[in-house]
DNA sequence: TTTTTAATTGAAAACAATTTTCACTAATTA
DNA sequence: TAATTAGTGAAAATTGTTTTCAATTAAAAA
């Protein structure tokens, strides 16, 4: 909320929601799933507000979109704009991670095929503890 | 269009010019663009014939989605069913690339986690010679 | 505090992408 | 060649997202 005002929006109720919402989640929403969980606490809201929120947390970095087999309409707060996800494939627990051990790697593909490489997306899909104490149950 | 056939798919011409297109394709192609190329060779061909041949192609892993930042909703051929792509963010042109240094990073992120590691995603972004080549000039 | 203002809202319409329906066509098999 | 049934394309339906616009409301000004 405070990186919204900062950048010169203004606090609303339909915008403290949805906040709120993808602060508080474990894994990723998409604007139908955000909507509705906005309207349990804001009758009113409408599912417009939704998605321009959404566009606007993207665009100040403070959410990142979530792409997976499934789908990539969904949503995940994040602190930096940044893109090491860990994901679990049966509650949808996602948790970021750090890692510059990719250096080599890209240094050898760049290497081989000539690319100036620039950027990267890593994603790693798995189980997570919760499930995985539910599962030998 | 072998692999079509051993599954048991018959082979008409509007697979046979989707499945030509793919796999003449340096770069992801989505259903609407494989649409507008194919009807230059056959033109009474269907957007739903691409629609329902991308996802015959899918299932038998012979090609995939690629995600990118501006959308996820194209395709490239590929010889396995498999995730290590190399995108030029220029001109779209998408290579393969083999990797298992990853070996060291998710045993790390795995410990660090808790998760039961499965599969990965990994797509590095950057300039191919070609483009780096007509940026020089 | 009240007034003013301009950003923001929600409903409805518009748009875009994809899927379903269905009568017709054509690839394969007998 | 004839029979069978998978596959086709057009149109309609569905789904997800964006635009439009009059009404509302947060924040700035008085």
């Amino acid at each position: 909320m405070e990186c919204l005002q900062a950048n010169g929006y203004r606090l609303t109720n339909p915008r403290r929601i949805t906040v709120e919402i993808l602060a508080n989640s474990k894994r990723p929403l998409n604007a139908s799933e955000i909507y509705q969980l906005a309207k349990e606490q804001y009758a009113k809201i409408g599912l417009v507000s939704v998605y321009r929120t959404i566009e606007k947390l993207e665009e100040l970095n403070l959410i990142q979109r979530v792409h997976k087999p499934e789908g990539c309409h969904a949503y995940i707060a994040g602190f930096t704009g940044h893109q090491h996800l860990l994901i679990c494939t049966k509650c949808g627990k996602t948790e970021f991670f750090e890692g510059d051990d990719l250096q080599q790697l890209i240094a050898r593909v760049s290497l081989e095929s000539n690319f100036i490489i620039q950027d990267h997306w890593l994603t790693l899909f798995g189980i997570c503890s919760d499930c995985q104490q539910k599962q030998s149950h």
